[in-house]
DNA sequence: TAACACAGTTTCGTATACAATGATGTTCCC
DNA sequence: GGGAACATCATTGTATACGAAACTGTGTTA
């Protein structure tokens, strides 16, 4: 995969990333309700290849399929928090070691370019989309590091990261994003792997930290709503 | 998910369970076709359910859908195999680790069970149920480390591993496994995660080297002859 | 008033039918 | 005889239909 995703078998594939986007972005709210029917009727489909799509976020874990009863938006419990960051903390600082030794003049450039959308969208207030493109950045960096099966697992980690945020962010402390990315690019820019992987290292224990892994606020809002 | 599957929605999870086991004990080899039809009527079910496993196991990487096409058992190119291998090596000596630390008395028990089976089924010339016994043996140790996510995803690296080895597998240096196993199964009766943790990363390393990443002999079967 | 039972409705699980795409075999022309 | 165009066939992609399971609401009863 990395980049452009090559393989997207038609129809299916193309409404489980906008389902995906919906979701990363927090217009779908862990918890919500994934009618067949509805979901079908909003992209203008059949029933069989909505369920097609929901199969494939269910096995990326963003959405969880009860039998009988229907696909859900998933709800990560707080051990499956703590599960993915453990993950991440053994994939993403060796691959950003790896970026670092691999980064070429273009790779940075990205990078400084998707920070600066990033932030841009922090300021705008446009919170979801900013944590989205957060994410993003880690998938950018896995990416630049070339090793196709490790950025596939990064990228369904991230993804069930933003629902984890979703669930258990606490307002404060928004800004420590903004510095730990910035230094990260430029220790990728210098180079330096081993000051990359440290970095990576710190601000994914910064992240967790960040979270209230005690209660779980919920909020579920409508599909069509999400979706418009 | 760990040891049992409750998630398990029926019969497409079923068949996608057994179409993995065939590929696993190399029954199914790398190319074979399966066609929907003939799934179908193997397993008494409609090409609706069938899709679903397909789609499942196309997910797990084990097999490839081609649009149009069809589905085939995946053929894991040389460089997916060096990345399958990059991946097991950061997620599963620290894996072993954790599971020296936890390990339990009865922990111990069933893996000594486990590489008692593996080695009678060598003994008994069954290459491919050994190999997949082998891989079971690895995805034990993931689960005593209680880390359901990080379990799942070295599952789907061993799977894929049975099929590198299926491809890349040179006949000498059998019987370094054998030795590999005891003593990792020792270090974690130890108690010594350290140990343990090296002695994974040597294993994983071993079995890379004994890999001939160059040309690849392949052989298809037909569908039947295998699942009988 | 609260709890239970039942029927109605909605939604999912599977099978079947039709359409579209790619593969195969044949024929015709050079 | 070789190759290309075409027709036929097989297989997948998608839609629809029917049966089954679960949820909802109502009415009755203790």
């Amino acid at each position: 995969m990395v980049a452009k995703d090559g393989a997207t078998d038609g129809s299916s594939s193309q409404i489980a990333q906008a389902l995906a986007l919906a979701i990363h972005e927090h217009r779908l709210t862990p918890g919500a309700k994934l009618s067949e029917d509805e979901v079908g009727e909003v992209f203008g489909v059949s029933r069989t290849v909505v369920r097609s799509a929901l199969q494939q976020l269910s096995h990326e874990r963003l959405v969880e399929l009860k039998r009988n009863r229907g696909a859900f938006v998933a709800q990560p419990t707080v051990r499956e928090a703590r599960e993915v960051f453990e993950a991440r903390a053994l994939l993403e600082p060796r691959t950003a070691r790896s970026a670092a030794e691999r980064a070429t003049a273009a790779d940075i450039q990205a990078l400084r370019k998707h920070a600066a959308e990033e932030h841009a969208a922090l300021d705008a207030g446009e919170a979801g989309r900013s944590i989205y493109l957060s994410g993003r950045l880690h998938l950018e960096i896995a990416r630049i590091a070339d090793q196709d099966t490790i950025h596939d697992f990064i990228s369904q980690l991230i993804a069930r990261s933003s629902l984890i945020i979703a669930l258990y962010w606490q307002r404060r402390s928004a800004l420590c994003e903004r510095n730990a990315h910035e230094a990260l690019i430029d220790a990728l820019a210098a180079r330096d792997g081993t000051l990359a992987e440290d970095l990576m290292k710190s601000h994914l224990l910064d992240i967790l930290t960040s979270l209230d892994l005690r209660n779980r606020p919920s909020a579920a809002r409508s599909l069509r709503e999400a979706l418009g």
